[in-house]
DNA sequence: CTCCTAAGTTGGAAATTCCTACCTACAGTT
DNA sequence: AACTGTAGGTAGGAATTTCCAACTTAGGAG
C-alpha cells in the first residue's frame, strides 16, 4: 500500500488522477474558464471541482479574479504549473506516434518557426536520452 | 463525455490509470516479475494483472518466458514502452522540484557520466521549450 | 419579473478499486 | 508420498470514487 519512495509517485499524487491532465492541457491552451474545460476534457463537474481545488492548493494553478461583479476566476497555471508543458508535450508525441489512429490531432510550432517536435537531451552533455544510456546512482527505498 | 480529440487523451487512455506507470517505472528499473512489482509499487493484485494485461495488449509491454518447467514469464518493455523512459524521467525530475520533500529518493547518471538531468529542447532548433514559445499550428476539435 | 450565465455543490446510482483468501503448477525436502 | 515454498495469478465482497442530473448563488439583460 505504500510502495517505493519515489518522485514519480509523489508527482503523480498531484496530477495522476484521472482529468487532471487533460485539465491542465486545457488551461496550457489558453481554456482557463470553469465550464469551457469541463465541456473541453469531458470531466463531470463535480470532480473537475475537485481536481482543480488540489492543483490550486499543490501550488500548479493559481485562480485569478478576472471580474468582480459578479465575482468571476479562471485557472492560471504557476511556474510550476508551466513546468509541465514538456510533460505533456512529450505525452502527447508519445501518443502521436503509438496510440492516436491518422494525423496528429494537434499540432505546435516552435518560435523558431518548425512544427514542435520535442527532444529529451541530457543537460550536460546534450544527448539523447535513451533508455540504454541510463544508470542508477542512488535508488529510492520501499519501506518494509 | 468524449472530449477534445487529442493525443494526450489517447495517451492516459493506455497509461493513465491508477499503478500503470508506477508498474513502469518499475519495469524501466529492472524489476519484471508480477510479485516484486505488485509489492514495489504497492498495487494490489488483481488491478496489477489488469493493468499488465492492457499494456502487453496495447504493445507497451511483451510478457517473455524466461522459465519453461513450470512456466514463469516477465514483462520486458517494447519500443514504445522505452520511449517512455524521458516522460518518467521528466515527471520524477517535476517531482524531485515542487512536490518531494528534501533531496531527490532516486538519482540516474547518464552514460557522459553527469548526473542525469532533463532537458526537453526542440528537435529542430535546440532551444529548450518553453511554455512562451509555442503556438498553435493546428488544434483537435471537440465533438459537438 | 423572468430568463440567462458562470461557477460551482449536492445526493444517489453506477463503476472501480481494495483486500484477503484461494488456486494451479511445479520443485525441493523429509 | 506428504509437506513446504514460490510465481503468477483469480474470486468475492467491502470500501471508495466517479458519474449524472438537478439545484444553488450571485449577479446581468430584456
Amino acid at each position: 500500500m505504500v510502495g517505493r519512495e519515489c518522485s514519480i509517485a509523489n508527482a503523480l499524487g498531484v496530477i495522476g488522477e484521472r482529468w487532471t491532465l487533460l485539465s491542465l492541457r486545457e488551461i496550457m491552451l489558453g481554456v482557463r474558464r470553469f465550464d469551457q474545460i469541463a465541456y473541453n476534457t469531458g470531466a463531470s463537474r463535480d470532480i473537475l471541482a475537485t481536481r482543480l481545488r488540489k492543483l490550486v492548493d499543490a501550488g500548479v494553478l493559481e485562480k485569478q479574479q478576472y471580474e468582480a461583479h459578479p465575482p468571476r476566476y479562471e485557472y492560471v497555471p504557476t511556474e510550476s504549473g508551466r513546468a509541465l508543458v514538456p510533460i505533456l508535450q512529450g505525452l502527447m508525441e508519445w501518443g502521436d506516434r503509438y496510440v492516436t489512429q491518422g494525423p496528429p490531432p494537434t499540432v505546435w510550432r516552435h518560435v523558431c518557426g518548425a512544427e514542435l517536435h520535442v527532444r529529451a537531451v541530457c543537460e550536460d552533455c546534450g544527448e539523447p536520452i535513451r533508455a540504454d544510456d541510463l544508470q542508477l546512482a542512488r535508488l529510492g527505498q520501499v519501506p518494509a
